[in-house]
DNA sequence: AAAGATTGAATTATCAATCTTG
DNA sequence: CAAGATTGATAATTCAATCTTT
């Protein structure tokens, strides 16, 4: 254990390890960046919200409680409220009380947020493709190894 | 072209492609907040303080214009004045004029950022192994590809 | 008290406009 | 006018505290 962070020693870095990390974190932020500059491009709204009602559109009957689109969305619990927020005001998403359970909300896709998702696609995918997909070739089926990752929380707060 | 988005049409991706892509910004998001919780409960400032620090202590002279650190940390131009803001107020970085050009500023590393970054890499390595590189094996190397990605600016802001 | 969700205050990021020098 | 950098107003993100229901 490190006496300053209290996590676990571990070998240094392969040089190919840092650059493969530095590669990685500049693909994403370019890529995302360039999406987000197109859909801007087509009078879209950004890349996130996209991921939003994507989620809740997976849904069984197209509605999700908030927890559950934190699941889906990373984002601070915070942030995803007003996300939500700015989500219903605009008419893309309603939200319902949840029978049995005063406490919860459920946020359903409307109409107009259906819509919007058929807008979005061709603009998004266009990115996807552009961006990542091309470059990177065969080997991007191997980035679900990356689904393995568990972040355990780190300390309980308080 | 697409008559909304003046973008070429693409084919669709396949639905490996499309996970590969959701592997890849949750793997993102994931892997920079565990090293973003890691250095919090350490003391330590966020990662893209280590970014732009690191970026300018790589420079010859341990100083670089700031439009130079733009080239190496994807920011807006405004955000990375406000960062440097930040960063100059914490004494991690020194404003110097550049001789020959007075409308430009060096930023330059100080005593205090070159022991910030000694401080920060045990932690933010610790993440990379543990949260990116160790799940991703050998393939980790093939994100190099991702270098060449180049985005052209869309259209004149005018 | 714990779970689910929201709000207020503070920090950070962004766009458009500005200032200064070349 | 163009290049380099900064500022003001605005929007988004976050932490801590709050409210309601279980």
């Amino acid at each position: 254990m490190c006496i300053y962070t209290n996590l676990p020693i571990v070998r240094s870095l392969s040089s190919e390890q840092l650059a493969g990390w530095r590669s990685f974190i500049n693909a994403h932020d370019r890529a995302t960046r360039a999406i987000n500059r197109d859909l801007a491009a087509a009078g879209l709204p950004e890349l996130r919200y996209y991921d939003v009602l994507w989620a809740i559109r997976s849904a069984g009957d197209k509605r999700l409680r908030v927890g559950e689109v934190a699941e889906h969305v990373i984002l601070s619990r915070t942030g995803l409220v007003r996300l939500l927020e700015r989500l219903v005001e605009r008419g893309l998403l309603e939200k319902q009380p949840v029978p049995g359970d005063r406490r919860g909300a459920y946020v359903a896709l409307t109409q107009e947020g259906e819509q919007l998702l058929r807008e979005m696609w061709p603009v998004y995918r266009s990115g996807i493709q552009r961006y990542f997909a091309q470059p990177l070739g065969q080997w991007m089926t191997q980035l679900r190894r990356l689904d393995k990752v568990a972040i355990e929380p780190e300390v309980s707060r308080s």
